[in-house]
DNA sequence: TAGAAAAGATAGTAATCAATTACTATCTTA
DNA sequence: TAAGATAGTAATTGATTACTATCTTTTCTA
């Protein structure tokens, strides 16, 4: 039993872990988070986390690897569910703003993530991550230039980078205004715009 | 003569100081970046930072006045010699890219600053400086809508909110390279799409 | 050029951090 | 149900942090 037991088994300790800093993420500093702050979030001892994560940076590590299967999932649900490559585009960016805006603390991690200067565990999954997001937002942007959806002539390379600062300037607005909700609000204006710059 | 004194005058310590800081950022996460660290790069004992400063958060905040300064005044530079509205727009994205390839650990510093939950004067600065900077944004895109060269049902407010993602675009991209230089290269191609979403 | 004022050095402080220790409570299963 | 395995506690560690008190050197000025 699940509610009466005081004791979580190590995989569901592990997972509360996760799912704790996800949730503290969206609250302050990623940077500022702390392993105690951790622990008295999840009604632990500090020192408890380290029987099941070896220090810090795995705690970060695990969280990545979170972050990435269950964003990577959504995306490849919201494309499978269309055929046309340019409405696979909007609903792959709709997807993304949605889980961005159900954990508001993910894109403030990876972009922490990606600041510091030696390559972490965390890091490379974060690396990782983009680069499976490239591969499937590019073949979709290929796709529509051969479907003829697209502009012929379109620079999928840029195209790609532009879309996900796209999102990452929705983010920042977000930021600024200290209101999450206003990036879904914000995000079909911005989408119009930029659909406008690739389709054919 | 500067060459010959041993020590700094005030003014020129603090100078020094904030550009000490704005170069260590570019190399490192900003939010790691000690006082110690500070001292150290400038050849002064750390206590010696506190004869300048009263405390970290102040550093900071001439640092963000530092950038706003600079930067605001670069952009300025580049629409005055631009007519078209359209010209200055791209003048003004290219001077923010440009300044950005030169202090890396500038736009991480925003990003680190706007992170924080509570609102500290660094955060306020970073905001103020924003603000400036999307007015002189949707002033062009207004006048450019009013000249008919953007499109004349353009939504100048998500038009800004994508402008600067476009830029915070690239400095993603260029943190998952590795290489700053990377952005200058990106930022025709990628300004292209967004000038043909806007355009009329 | 004396000496006051400014700038910096030296040597600390208290607080906080991740991590480790010795120990206890709880669960599982043979 | 006894015994081993697992999960968690409480206290402490050394390192690091921003910041400060006191002393020394440099620089400016009257």
């Amino acid at each position: 039993m699940k509610t009466t037991s005081k004791n979580l088994r190590a995989d569901e300790r592990r997972e509360v872990t996760v799912e704790t800093v996800v949730e503290l993420a969206g609250e302050q500093n990623p940077s500022e988070i702390t392993t105690a702050a951790i622990a008295k979030r999840m009604g632990v001892t500090q020192g408890a986390l380290f029987r099941h994560f070896p220090n810090k940076e795995a705690i970060l590590s695990s969280v990545m690897e979170w972050v990435s299967k269950r964003l990577l999932a959504r995306i490849d649900k919201a494309i499978n569910k269309n055929s046309s490559p340019l409405a696979a585009l909007e609903a792959m960016f709709m997807a993304h703003v949605d889980f961005v805006c159900k954990h508001p603390g993910v894109p403030r991690m990876l972009f922490g993530e990606l600041q510091g200067a030696k390559d972490s565990a965390p890091k490379r999954m974060v690396q990782l991550m983009i680069e499976g997001y490239s591969f499937k937002l590019k073949a979709l942007l290929e796709e529509g230039v051969a479907n003829g959806e697209l502009n012929p002539e379109l620079d999928t390379q840029s195209a790609a980078l532009l879309f996900i600062g796209t999102v990452q300037g929705l983010v920042m607005q977000s930021l600024l205004a200290g209101d999450v909700k206003k990036m879904r609000k914000d995000a079909p204006g911005v989408f119009a715009i930029y659909q406008r710059g690739i389709r054919g």
